[in-house]
DNA sequence: TTTCATGGTTTCCTGTAGGTAACCGGTTTC
DNA sequence: GAAACCGGTTACCTACAGGAAACCATGAAA
């Protein structure tokens, strides 16, 4: 049986879209990589969070956060204060995603650079 | 007035969140992501798309390529043959956006590594 | 003349993402 | 004892993303 070269692109395209799905499992939802995005600044309470990230509801943030939490992406600490304050806070894991929203950031910036470009024409 | 470090912060993390929601809503759905991916290989048809990323309905991938040319990142021929085929490709802007595609495929090829590693403990 | 292929569109239906708003428990301050 | 701050949870609601299936026009082939 001879491999033809539609069938290596066929391979190296599958892997390619599992690749991509994982990732975008891992990141779905409006606003999961805006706190990843927040907490690659440094770490963060939830109010932080919440007046960083504009728009989101408390209801959000703490769903979203739990799910960055079981994927091992943040860690969650409470801290022994009153009134309690917790504490989010990329993991290593997390921090491998820098590159990912650093690229993500970078294209969008450069987008929003053309588009205004185009409106001024 | 002066201008704290936090200030700074702040502005250089709104942006980023404007550049993030912004690559994010120009890739936003389930495949519009998978589709690009699907062209940064070459182009393709219709038929030859639909083939190529698994799970998608004829209405979905019609949907999602009017939208991708609508903003720019690819091109839809029609062209001269029986029974009519149109062949879809990404511009030079599309194929700007390779650098993500493949940073998201790169995480995710490792991330799927390390849960498969994990499963063997 | 019926069937097949291409590249779709249309209709219908459903799950769920995500928004709003009220509420909660503990603690400190007024 | 009322109000405020923190970090949530709960209940309720709805718009829309997205799936399934049928349908359509054109033309070639059988």
């Amino acid at each position: 049986m001879k491999i033809e070269k539609e069938d290596l692109d066929q391979t190296a395209c599958t892997v390619h879209h599992l690749a991509i799905r994982d990732t975008m499992e891992l990141l779905s939802g409006k606003w999961k990589l805006r706190i990843v995005g927040s907490l690659s600044f440094g770490k963060k309470r939830f109010m932080g969070l919440k007046a960083n990230i504009d728009g989101i509801a408390a209801k959000m943030l703490s769903k979203e956060l739990q799910e960055l939490e079981l994927n091992g992406l943040i860690t969650r600490t409470v801290l022994n204060t009153k009134p309690t304050t917790v504490e989010y806070e990329l993991t290593a894991y997390g921090h491998s995603l820098k590159p990912v929203i650093d690229v993500i950031a970078d294209w969008g910036t450069q987008h929003r650079k053309k588009i205004i470009d185009e409106m001024k024409l």
